[in-house]
DNA sequence: CGTACCCGATGTGTT
């Protein structure tokens, strides 16, 4: 704010900087955003309040530096901006070599918008992901924080089942008396999946809706959305969904997060049980796994993968690394959850390094007060299936997860 | 077979 120029906040998603933006204006920061949803006109009022120097925060997609109309280009170009933001800045790193490409040139905008000041923010990027972001953003030179990936409040339980089984374990989960209204959600691999737990989860009584991103109109996904939440009826207090859901969201009573099957990286993981908990009280995340290295579940996403780098516009060679990066991904999931270890442990070294921590300096606890959680943090009663094995076996896993959400032994 | 942007052609109209 104090600075002479605006800001540009890169922003991977349209609802993002919308909510954002909707959100700062509240509080009357001027802010904007310039995407596909603006009529002409309205992108033309915007860009005259840019060059009048109204705007502080822009928030913009990282496609809408190569945009065809030079004319467009030129008045992002002339905006001189203080700082360039990316928030989500593992998307740079996740989507900028196949998916979305122009993730991967954000280094190019640094040069042709002077230079600014980068900021990247993310709540999940391991130690190789952090290294390859900076890269990629051409500031291998930058000051990095890390703090705060443990989530001491959930516990975590991996379960290894079979396909069959996980549908009958989903809906004892969702049936605990401890969950009633509270939140619950469901990751699951694909929209083929996700359809099939559906109907079978209906089958018992339970009708769950599930969201992924060809589900209905861009306005029926948001409602949705809205209805989990709580700002749109009926509420649905518990979701199925792929990972198209939930960046950027912030539902606080989120008890239970349930995995069909791990996630491609654990980034991704995290990210995805993070959701639980963000209220700091007692919740669970399950973790549902085949117990061996190449089944069903890590062949379908090793296929995903292998499609994805096919698609993307590069060369064989790049095309080739791409696969083997996200192949290895995967395999660390699949590792942390074949391990015999405690599962936080491995997540943390995964983030953090086994290397013993280092005194916090200054500026790291001036940016833990600021950014940090409010709450203290809950004393770890519930850890994982490993640490708690004495009383899973009493309980079983769905035992454990009510106890664990509950918060007492 | 997951994830999203942008754009221009086509044809519809749920906040």
């Amino acid at each position: 704010m104090l600075r002479h120029g605006p800001t540009i906040v890169v922003s991977p998603l349209k609802t993002l900087m919308a909510d954002q933006v909707s959100n700062l204006l509240s509080r009357k920061i001027p802010a904007t955003f310039i995407n596909s949803d603006l009529a002409k006109d309205e992108k033309r009022i915007r860009f005259e309040l840019l060059k009048k120097g109204a705007i502080k925060l822009l928030y913009l997609a990282p496609e809408r530096f190569f945009v065809r109309s030079e004319e467009e280009r030129n008045g992002l170009k002339r905006t001189r901006p203080s700082f360039l933001v990316i928030d989500e800045a593992h998307c740079v790193d996740q989507w900028g070599r196949d998916f979305r490409p122009e993730y991967g040139r954000l280094h190019e905008v640094r040069e042709k918008l002077g230079k600014p000041t980068v900021l990247a923010f993310t709540a999940t990027a391991g130690r190789e992901m952090q290294q390859r972001i900076l890269s990629s953003l051409g500031v291998n030179d930058a000051v990095i924080f890390v703090r705060g990936v443990d989530r001491p409040n959930i516990a975590l339980v991996r379960v290894k089942a079979h396909e069959s089984e996980r549908v009958n374990e989903i809906a004892k989960l969702l049936r605990l008396r401890e969950l009633q209204g509270q939140k619950a959600m469901i990751f699951v691999p694909s929209v083929a999946v996700g359809e099939r737990l559906k109907n079978a989860l209906a089958q018992l009584g339970l009708e769950i809706p599930f969201y992924h991103s060809s589900l209905g109109t861009p306005w029926e996904r948001q409602e949705l959305v809205k209805r989990f939440v709580g700002q749109s009826r009926p509420v649905a207090d518990q979701i199925i969904c792929t990972n198209a859901f939930g960046m950027g969201l912030d539902v606080p009573n989120v008890r239970l997060v349930v995995h069909w099957q791990q996630s491609a990286s654990v980034e991704d993981q995290l990210q995805e049980y993070g959701r639980a908990g963000r209220d700091g009280r007692a919740s669970a995340a399950v973790i549902f796994h085949e117990g061996r290295p190449e089944g069903r579940d890590v062949g379908r996403l090793k296929f995903m993968a292998e499609k994805t780098a096919e698609a993307a516009k590069l060369s064989e060679i790049e095309s080739i690394r791409m696969r083997e990066r996200r192949f290895r991904q995967i395999d660390q999931v699949s590792a942390i959850l074949h391990s015999s270890s405690c599962v936080r442990e491995a997540v943390i070294d995964y983030f953090e390094g086994a290397k013993k921590r280092q005194p916090l300096s200054l500026s790291t606890r001036i940016l833990d007060w600021v950014f940090g959680s409010r709450h203290e943090a809950a004393k770890i009663r519930f850890c994982c299936d490993h640490c708690d094995a004495a009383l899973i076996k009493k309980s079983g896993a769905v035992g454990y997860v009510a106890e664990a959400v509950r918060g007492r032994r």
